[in-house]
Parts: structure tokens; C-alpha cells; sequence
DNA sequence: TTGAATAGTACGAAAATCGTAGTATATGCC
DNA sequence: GGCATATACTACGATTTTCGTACTATTCAA
């Protein structure tokens, strides 16, 4: 397979950048709308896509200090939108779950994603957008 | 034209959420290198492509309070990654522009995103690579 | 020319992040 | 089993960041 010409990449960096910062600003207004910030909404997130996930996990994942995802977990409790549980299987460590209330938040924030999602295939005709996706999801799974 | 349906979205969102994820963990790098934090690496950026902006130009383009943009040029100051200057045709406003040494920070900044991009287009074979370029390229305008 | 609007800064309060030290639990080795 | 060591987390305090309020300097407009 021959390799991207570095002016292929650029044309793709700059359009690239577009994208990437009307996601940043759906995802600021998402963490807004429930008074979250940042890191607390990337973590509900995780702790969404994995339950009883532990707290190490989630720091490892976010590449925080240990510290500062405890924090970030004791606001989320206040907030009801997780709860810690200690697992009978090792009582050292704590297992996160998502409850309602924090589910409705990751719904909000997905709807948020999937609206800029779809403002990108609205810009393509049916033929483009079939082709969009197959070569998006080529380029997902290739990245593993 | 045709609208997405709901399953395209959310093939697409799924798609999507790896490449951000990948481009999070590269911009975090390129920040940590520099001692920067998210702000002020994002202010640099735009700093960079607008040189001569005035502070409310930032704050307004990265959607935080005036106060906290020049606390963040204050540091970008001090690292001698900008200089604030008063043009006489205003001199109420500071004109922000970008030193070497700032150039430099992002330059780095620059490469690791390439490097994100780079990895895409290596995943497509060459035709398929300047397909999606041609798609990307007409979203990225479709969206202005 | 004087009152209102604009652009930014100073300062202090609130929040977030992180390092250090501590607690509780688990594991390995004798 | 018993004890040293490792693991998973929390408490606490220091530092940094963000932001609101109040202030200064400059511009605009009637």
C-alpha cells in the first residue's frame, strides 16, 4: 500500500481541525448544560461504557493523578450520577456504576455528539455519505 | 438531497469517537511537553493563525470569561510564547502576536496532529484515501 | 465636552489538580 | 499462620486555574 504524500495529510489536518473544534464546542455546552466539567463528563462516560469499573481504571483511562479522579468521583456522587461499591472480590478497590440520573446526562451528551455527527453527513449527497462511513469505519477499525 | 438516517448517525458517531479519543491523548502530549495547559496551548493556536487578534478575540473564540484569557496571556507572556502590544489605532486593546519561541510550541503541537492524521490516511489504500479526502474536504466547507 | 460604551487589568473567592502521607486489604514467602 | 510488601484508595494541604466584581484607560457620540 503506497503512503499518504504530506500534502495529503495537511489537506486532512486542516480540514480536519473544523470538525474537531464544533465537537469541542458541543461537548462545552453538553458539560454546561449539566454543570460538569471536563473531566467529570469524560469520566462518566467511561464509567457509562464500562460498570464496576474502578477508580484506577478511570484515572488510567483519562491519564489523571489517582487523586484528582477521586475527586472528580466524589463530585459525581454528590450529583447522584454514580455510585462507588466496595466488591466483595477486592474489598481495597471501589466499583463505579452509572445510575439514572448520570445516564440521562450521557444521553444529553451523546444527543450533542450525534447532532454534529449528522451536521457532517448533511453535507453529503447518498452516494458520498455510504462511501464516508465505509472508509470512516475502515479507518476506526484499522487505529485499534 | 437525501437526509442520514439515525443508523448512519450512529455508525458514524461510534467511527468518530475512536479518532477523537486518539487526537485527545496526542494534543495532551504536545501540551504536557510545553507545560501548557489546555487553554493556553488552544489560545496559542489561534493567536498563531491571527496574529495582531486582540485578548477578547480569544476569549470569545474559546468561549471563556475575559478575566481568565488574560490570566492565560499572562502565562503565554511570561513563557515568552507571545507579547501584548498596544496599537495606536485602538490603544484601549492589546494586540496579541506570537514569538519564535511560541512558534516553536507550535510546531510541536502541529506535528503530533499530523501525525494523528497521517495514521488515518494509512489505514486507506490510495484511492480510497484521496476519496476521503475529497469527502472530508466538502464537509469541512459544508459546515462554515 | 461630557456621558456612555468598550477593552482590558487587579484582586479576591471558588474550584480543580496534584503530591504526600495515611488506611485498609491482598499477596507472597518463609 | 505470620509478616513484609504491594495494591487501591482517601484525607489533607499546596498550587494553579477560572471567574466575578470593581476599577482604569480609551473611544465614541450627541
Amino acid at each position: 500500500m503506497t503512503e499518504p504524500t504530506p500534502e495529503q495529510t495537511e489537506r486532512l489536518a486542516i480540514a480536519f481541525e473544523r470538525f474537531t473544534r464544533r465537537f469541542k464546542v458541543a461537548e462545552a455546552a453538553a458539560a454546561l448544560q449539566n454543570a460538569l466539567n471536563a473531566l467529570d463528563i469524560q469520566a462518566l462516560l467511561f464509567i457509562n461504557e464500562r460498570p464496576e469499573c474502578s477508580l484506577g481504571d478511570v484515572a488510567r483511562h483519562l491519564q489523571v493523578a489517582m487523586t484528582t479522579m477521586s475527586s472528580s468521583a466524589d463530585r459525581l456522587v454528590r450529583r447522584g450520577m454514580i455510585e462507588r461499591q466496595r466488591p466483595e472480590a477486592n474489598r481495597r478497590s471501589v466499583a463505579l456504576t452509572i445510575t439514572p440520573n448520570g445516564q440521562e446526562a450521557v444521553a444529553g451528551y451523546m444527543d450533542g455528539y450525534r447532532a454534529s455527527c449528522r451536521a457532517m453527513l448533511d453535507a453529503l449527497d447518498s452516494d458520498d455519505r455510504a462511501t464516508f462511513l465505509r472508509l470512516t469505519e475502515l479507518i476506526a477499525k484499522y487505529e485499534d
